[in-house]
DNA sequence: GAGGCAAAAAGTGCATGCAATTGCCTCCCG
DNA sequence: CGGGAGGCAATTGCATGCACTTTTTGCCTC
């Protein structure tokens, strides 16, 4: 049974799987607490067991499924009081980036920067949230780079990715894409300026408010989750 | 249908060779850069490729080991840029947690840390590098647990563990720990007035300055390096 | 003689099968 | 009637085998 793999995007096949369970966690479809079987993952993605327990080793490794010896895996309990904690990391971290980009970067990193900061203008005055969801992730991923720090960057982009579940719906909160806009822009002068300190406040203020906003969001998924039959 | 296990020491079989093969990483038995193939590894180790497969997956989660896809696993390759920065984000990672220290420690943390911090001053009269070693673990380990926010915690403990191997020879510099203990106790003095910047700021000089102090000793291990994946 | 293409060899990725450990249910004894 | 020990079922952990990707080597052509 080697033929096509039913679930199909692309990129490695385990990949796909780590990503598919992750989505299922973080939309709740996964329960926290609840029990991560082997075989029947392989046979709800129609792979064998082998791939569903590197992935869940993946998963493990990165704080979304927690693993007990010879008892099998469960999904992470993220409490509330975890979840505060990444996002106060995370505004930590990106202060970090900020400041370190306003010290660091190259002039080339400093000008597209700025040129995509203010050609996203224009997707805020469309109210464009997807295009401007997507231009949002460039930009922090550009604070990220820009901190010319390898394992700062590696750090950082985990604990987004780990936040990533939690900040979906950021954007649907009325007005929040202008304000988004405007303290990115706080962000983009001080780094012109070369103000460290001053970007990196920027940037520490900018993701709290995220995270602030976020949270709501997570409290209601957590709190009620589709049952399982099975 | 092989036996007994030949490697046993206590622990799960594949933690057993996460162990092993992590410290024949880090002695520098196995050099950077060096392929992994998982038959060789298994012969080596008298099991099958899977639980090899496993452990390198473990392995290359905590950064010791680089995995292609398709194309096997060689050890990490630690530029001496890499591990700028790893000394750099430890820094920084600590003055976040003395400046969370300062803040949020209860009264009976601070007691505790002022306490020991002051006991350790005998250490440094007697010259007793061991036994100070053992208690500047505990003194950074009350920094971590202080801050009061588990995934700097998290973060913070992976990033020194990963650098102690690069940290070990610090104490065999000459008056290191006179120095050492007069850097804690500008940290402790801050905490105990509560001032958060200035217990980071002492925290990331403490920091900074025994990275270079390490750094000297990395620099020999670094003969040729790989280039890296971007 | 050098460069490119193709085929074989090597090594990874996944599937399947078997052994071992764990949790639970039942039955026996106090 | 309650508690503990033993057996049974279920699930994890590891071994082995096959398919696909990558790399290397040899041959052919220019």
């Amino acid at each position: 049974m080697s033929g096509k793999r039913s679930l199909i995007r692309s990129g490695t096949t385990v990949d796909q799987m780590v990503r598919a369970i992750s989505d299922r966690i973080v939309t709740g479809f996964l329960r926290p607490g609840e029990k991560l079987d082997e075989t029947s993952l392989a046979a709800r993605f129609d792979v064998s067991r082998t791939p569903v327990r590197e992935a869940l080793g993946r998963l493990s490794a990165i704080g979304l499924v927690e693993r007990r010896p010879n008892r099998g895996a469960i999904v992470a309990v993220v409490t509330q009081e975890h979840l505060a904690s990444m996002f106060e990391s995370m505004a930590e971290l990106e202060a970090i980036c900020a400041r370190f980009s306003a010290e660091r970067m190259t002039s080339g990193e400093r000008r597209s920067l700025e040129i995509e900061h203010q050609a996203s203008a224009r997707l805020v005055q469309l109210g464009a949230e997807e295009d401007y969801e997507y231009f949002n992730t460039e930009f922090h991923a550009r604070l990220y780079r820009g901190a010319h720090n390898a394992h700062i960057y590696e750090m950082t982009v985990m604990t987004r990715s780990r936040l990533a579940p939690f900040r979906r719906a950021q954007f649907m909160l009325p007005g929040r894409l202008a304000k988004s806009w405007q303290e990115h822009d706080a962000i983009v002068t001080a780094i012109m300026r070369g103000d460290g300190n001053a970007a990196g406040k920027a940037a520490k203020d900018h993701v709290s408010i995220v995270g602030e906003a976020s949270a709501v969001f997570a409290v209601g998924d957590q709190a009620r989750a589709a049952p399982r039959h099975q």
